[in-house]
RNA sequence: GUGGGUAUAGCUCAGUUUGGUUAGAGCGCCUGACUGUGGAUCAGGAGGUCGAGGGUUCAAAUCCCUCUACCCACCCCA
């Protein structure tokens, strides 16, 4: 008699999540550990926030669609009105004005917060995903748009990607701003219509894009200007009647201070760059994968004049950006940048009988307190058996101490990369081990 | 929210057009050949309510209906 079997839970994560085996968890690792490096280096700080907020944070500045379609919120048991948090921003700008008369200048962050929307998952997209944000606070000039962009090309550079990899397209609001407004006249209703075309201009063909500024009411002369503007490169801005325009300024002193650090091979202006947010006020960037099949940017960010503004009376700039793990894992499948994963350990100690149990853990042990990261064989098993488990968990180095070892006080280890064996004292393991590791 | 695709073993997939023995393959897993040595080879084994529910039929993985899940694209974004 078999008892009725009670109906099983699903196995499958919570729809746009995902579990991260430790193969996974290996690759994020990796992944984060590139981009705190590329901060690092720099001397950002990291921080971290609630997962929680309330959701009159989101409500004042984070657009409509991402409040009314995507947050996650609720009620608590106080009828406390809260959202599991979408975006980092609105978090760090809290926390920078809390302390905004003590944080001593520039304030140069950075986090890797897990953020939530509700969306129908898709490539590159997800409900819950990880996002790396660096953020500087407190500096007007250029530099810090220089340097935050030098970080973002240093988290690529460190996950193995090069020039033929990616591209960073570059633009300035304001030099965008100018050029509708100031040069060709485009008035405050037909401004939205004529952003989301440019946005919209790569992934649309000639004649589309046509008709949606001509929709959006542009002269066919106005269309023209707008096409020869798309297409500027920045050396030709000193000779364009935008010259001598903010904008045009402030992306020339940009390009000539990532010329000069050797970086302006891996960016390029493209003043079809708007992005999304409202905040931006200055330089936005975006990053492209240049294999044709990506057509979607990968990460931005930009210039914002005055995210802290909503909480404190003191004007505080920043530029930051914002990297996804979905996309960048994506990115770095797609290029062939997953590395060869470490072996959770260097040496794998066997186990002959119950009499020798006591002598395989101290050996490990022995290991252990050498620095090494040794795995015990936990009960008897034919030695087969283990050094197939070892060989599947890609452990390089096997330790083997039976009865014939144990007399002599010596263990003999495998190489198992190059099949070496040697018999050594045990004194002498440690040494050997290093040496075949080349630690 | 709109549109398209898919669902069969742990994984990748045949089989569905034309309903018919006990639903298959490769890989993976377990056992043995091999009582002190992994990958190779050979032999054997476990593992499926064919996404779910209903219908048609003597008979359904296969035909019909409904639902669900996942994937992709659009919108938007990372």
């Amino acid at each position: 008699m078999t008892e009725p079997l009670a109906p099983r839970l699903s196995v499958v994560p919570y729809k746009g999540t995902r579990d991260f085996y430790p193969e996974d968890m290996q690759i994020r690792n990796h992944i984060f550990a590139c981009m705190r490096s590329a901060a690092e280096s720099f001397g950002y700080q990291e921080y971290d926030g609630p997962m929680l907020e309330l959701f009159e944070l989101y409500a004042a500045k984070s657009g409509e669609e991402l409040v009314n379609e995507q947050l996650y919120h609720f009620r608590d048991r106080a009828e406390r009105h809260v959202a599991i948090r979408p975006e980092m921003t609105p978090t760090v700008a809290r926390m920078v004005a809390a302390r905004i008369n003590e944080l001593p200048r520039p304030i140069r962050w950075f986090s890797f917060p897990n953020l939530w929307r509700y969306e129908k998952p898709q490539r590159g997209r997800l409900r819950e995903h990880w996002q790396f944000n660096v953020d500087v606070f407190g500096v007007d000039s250029i530099a810090a748009d220089q340097e935050i962009i030098e970080i973002a090309i240093g988290v690529m550079l460190r996950l193995g990607a090069g020039m033929e990899d990616f591209s960073i397209h570059v633009s300035n609001r304001k030099l965008l701003n100018s050029f509708l407004l100031d040069r060709i006249g485009i008035d405050d209703e037909h401004r939205k219509k004529v952003c989301r075309a440019i946005d919209k201009k790569a992934k649309l063909s000639v004649e589309a894009f046509h008709e949606m500024v001509t929709d959006a009411g542009l002269s066919p002369g106005q269309i023209d200007e707008l096409e020869a503007f798309m297409n500027l490169n920045w050396a030709d801005l000193d000779r364009h009647s935008l010259s001598d325009s903010q904008g045009a300024s402030e992306i020339r002193e940009l390009f000539r201070g990532l010329e000069s650090a050797g970086l302006a091979g891996y960016c390029r202006l493209d003043p079809s760059i708007v992005r999304g947010l409202d905040y931006y006020t200055g330089t936005v960037f975006e990053m492209y994968d240049l294999a044709p099949e990506n057509r979607r940017a990968l990460f931005g960010g930009g210039r914002y004049d005055d995210l802290v503004g909503m909480f404190a009376p003191t004007r505080l700039s920043g530029v930051g950006f914002g990297m996804g793990d979905v996309t960048i894992r994506d990115f770095i499948d797609s290029h062939g940048l997953i590395p060869m994963l470490p072996a959770s350990a260097d040496v794998f100690v066997t186990m002959f009988d119950e009499s020798g149990q006591e002598s395989s853990r101290e050996l490990a042990r022995h290991m252990r307190q050498s620095g090494l990261r040794a795995i015990s064989q936990i009960e008897p098993a034919k030695l087969g058996k283990q050094f197939k488990w070892a060989a599947q968990c890609r452990i390089p180095i096997v330790a083997i101490q039976g009865p014939d070892e144990l007399v002599s006080q010596q263990v003999s280890l495998k190489n198992m990369v190059t099949g070496e064996q040697v018999t050594v004292l045990v004194s002498e393991s440690v040494m050997t081990i290093r040496r075949w590791l080349g630690i």
